[in-house]
DNA sequence: TTGTGTTTTATTGCCTCC
DNA sequence: GGAGGCAATAAAACACAA
């Protein structure tokens, strides 16, 4: 049944050569078909007087339409009745033809759009993630800075204040001293005493920033 | 061989332009 | 109002795995 010529696989290789041109060259009557309301026909076959069987177009057939597609896109009346005794078909296939491959053309391209646009968003995604990191490295750093400012200031205060009796301040104990740390206002806020509550303030202002981080970015 | 998915050809209905 | 374009769809032809 099949009339010779090319395998269909070998005929869909010659249509995906050489589509890489004019991206979104002819966008539709845009957004006058979104109040189309799409009609649905009857099927058709038993209808009246023989349907021609589909005929698959022949090797060389294709190899010239696909030629004058290259040339020129569209299809005026003379060129169609040319292509079409040139090739013995009728000029209503030629126009068909050359329909369709006017949409498969446009599919291609809006396939290909899509590719590079996905390309470009997981790579700006990538870049986010990147930065995020970088962010949070910083901050830590400088969380790291203030904390070793704070433990600066606490023990200045504790070595100035060494020189009066620990029995003015009613501390007899050696970490009385360490308790002064709670005169800090941030240490003081949470009444924490000693390194391991210095940590506990650094992991809440990073806790807390990162409750803001997050709520800023609505993660 | 057959069921299923894909591609190609053809039709229909709507829209725009001259 | 007719020609031609397009989107949506039907259906034949084909490919291919099971």
């Amino acid at each position: 049944m099949s009339e010779g010529g090319g395998s269909p696989v070998e005929e869909k290789m010659l249509f995906s050569s050489s589509l890489a041109s004019e991206l979104c060259s002819q966008m539709p009557q845009a957004s006058v078909g979104e109040t189309r309301t799409r009609r649905r026909r009857k099927a058709k076959g038993d209808g009246a007087g023989g349907d021609a069987k589909k005929k698959r177009l022949r090797g060389e057939q294709l190899k010239f339409l696909e030629m004058s597609f290259q040339d020129e896109r569209k299809l005026e009346s003379g060129r169609k009745v040319h292509l079409a005794t040139e090739l013995g078909l009728d000029p209503k296939q030629v126009a068909v033809w050359f329909q369709n491959r006017r949409a498969r053309h446009k599919n291609k391209q809006v396939e290909e759009a899509y590719a590079k646009l996905k390309m470009a968003h997981d790579a700006v995604v990538f870049e986010k993630c990147h930065l995020e990191k970088e962010v949070v490295f910083k901050l830590k750093g400088k969380l790291l800075e203030a904390e070793e400012e704070i433990r600066k200031l606490s023990l200045g205060t504790s070595t100035a204040g060494a020189s009066g009796s620990n029995a003015e301040r009613g501390g007899s104990s050696p970490s009385s001293s360490l308790s002064t740390v709670s005169h800090h206002p941030l240490v003081g806020e949470f009444g924490v005493e000693g390194e391991a509550d210095l940590m506990n303030i650094q992991e809440y202002n990073f806790n807390s920033y990162m409750m803001e981080w997050a709520n800023f970015y609505g993660v």
